[in-house]
DNA sequence: ACATTGTAGTTGTCTATACAACTAGCGCCA
DNA sequence: TGGCGCTAGTTGTATAGACAACTACAATGT
């Protein structure tokens, strides 16, 4: 059985360069030894140390030019990854069970707004899905959702109950970029009423919108309800 | 002057395993060839091959197990990185102006709920400080925040009109750790009047706990009027 | 049928070396 | 003074080779 204890050496480079900013030793803007320097230091070779510094550029501690060399970051980031994954799965997760209500299936013809956004002539028809997902039978997501038609032909003969619309796109349109954006909002009056909220309550509203391919493919609009979500992240260095 | 349109190897080797996902020709689940085949599909050495996949998995979009293989993640993040910054910054960097009004600053004693986050005394005393940070006079945050004296000893007699309570904490007691939860909520009254907004409009609570060494240094609580502030991110294969 | 052992294949780490690319500063020369 | 080129120092990329650690599976023996 090996040691556990014994880190990589790569590892014990970056623990180093770690623990050096979380005394304070290091601060932002100050110079990080260079690669020879902490090579003859640890004993090891360049590689090992580049690679350590190289992953700490990509966690965001360190900013390094090359030839002149390796500074301590200014800002240091929380980085909380938003996982982009389906609701029934994170209930699922949770050791809760996930229902939907369908409120609305249908095609409807893009308006000038829509058409802008997916790229799409104003004349074109789009796929338009409305839904309340419920953790144990408590709503705690409104879905809007416009498709686009050339990326999943046939989303509206998809099975709903078995299977969540980001579920089934990510499975029939692979993923290849999204954008988002979440503010505070009030309902409107049937989201509130789907959502079996007051329209006084605030929510977070998230608005996605995802590309695959050549096409983009949907544009969604996520509403939780205030205090029964939130979202949260950890920075740790 | 050097060809940007060549690509180092390791990142040859990260465009076609991206464009293989972003063509769904590998669906998540499926195997990816493993480093030895990329090696030789590509001629270059495993090194540069196994720094390539190495660096997809810190993006999420494959999963290594040693012994087994890689293959193609299940979920593809969206990774925003929420960027622990100074506020003054972000609006500077907007062009705008930024200025605070100081609403309180105190010394108070804390309270079980505070003791206990602050891992304190019940009787121990902390800093708090209340201001509205504006952008071209336009109130856009609301910063109640309570310091940990050990963190931050001179707290008090720090100039916030020439840095802000994030910046003089970043300078003097550096970030080890760090987690947050936003949710949407309506703010309290005084919250409203400060921010110039009516209570019933809906905004963005952050509370923000920050450690550094081995104090809690921090408590904020940052409130954003609704529509005036939103958070962003976005997902790139 | 079951447990054990061996083995091929895979990823994880590390080294020594090499050259390319870039920065900052110094010194030289016009 | 101002511009130019050289150079030391630094990071970026890449290689060939080596061994360790682990997995999955097949072969073997009981």
């Amino acid at each position: 059985m090996a040691d556990p204890s014994v880190l990589p050496a790569y590892e014990r480079v970056k623990a180093f360069v770690k623990s050096q900013l979380s005394l304070g030793v290091w601060r932002p803007g100050d110079g990080v030894p260079s690669e020879a320097a902490l090579q003859q230091q640890f004993g090891v070779s360049r590689m090992t140390v580049s690679r350590a510094l190289r992953e700490l550029v990509v966690e965001g501690l360190v900013t390094r030019t090359q030839g002149s060399g390796t500074v301590v970051a200014q800002l240091h980031r929380i980085s909380s990854t938003l996982a982009f994954r389906d609701i029934h799965d994170e209930v699922a997760e949770r050791g809760h069970t996930h229902t939907t209500e369908l409120i609305a299936l249908e095609v409807v013809q893009a308006n000038p707004a829509l058409a802008q956004v997916f790229k799409l002539a104003s004349s074109a028809t789009l796929f338009h899905s409305v839904m309340v997902h419920c953790e144990d039978g408590l709503p705690i997501q409104w879905e809007d959702r416009h498709v686009n038609p050339a990326a999943a032909p046939d989303y509206l003969s998809a099975d709903f109950a078995s299977i969540t619309p980001t579920g089934y796109l990510l499975q029939h349109a692979p993923l290849t970029e999204a954008h988002y954006t979440i503010e505070a909002a009030l309902p409107s009056r049937p989201e509130a009423r789907g959502l079996g909220i007051k329209p006084s309550t605030p929510c977070l509203v998230m608005v996605r919108c995802t590309v695959s391919g050549p096409h983009v493919a949907s544009l969604a609009r996520l509403i939780y309800p205030g205090l029964r979500y939130s979202l949260r992240g950890q920075f740790q260095l």
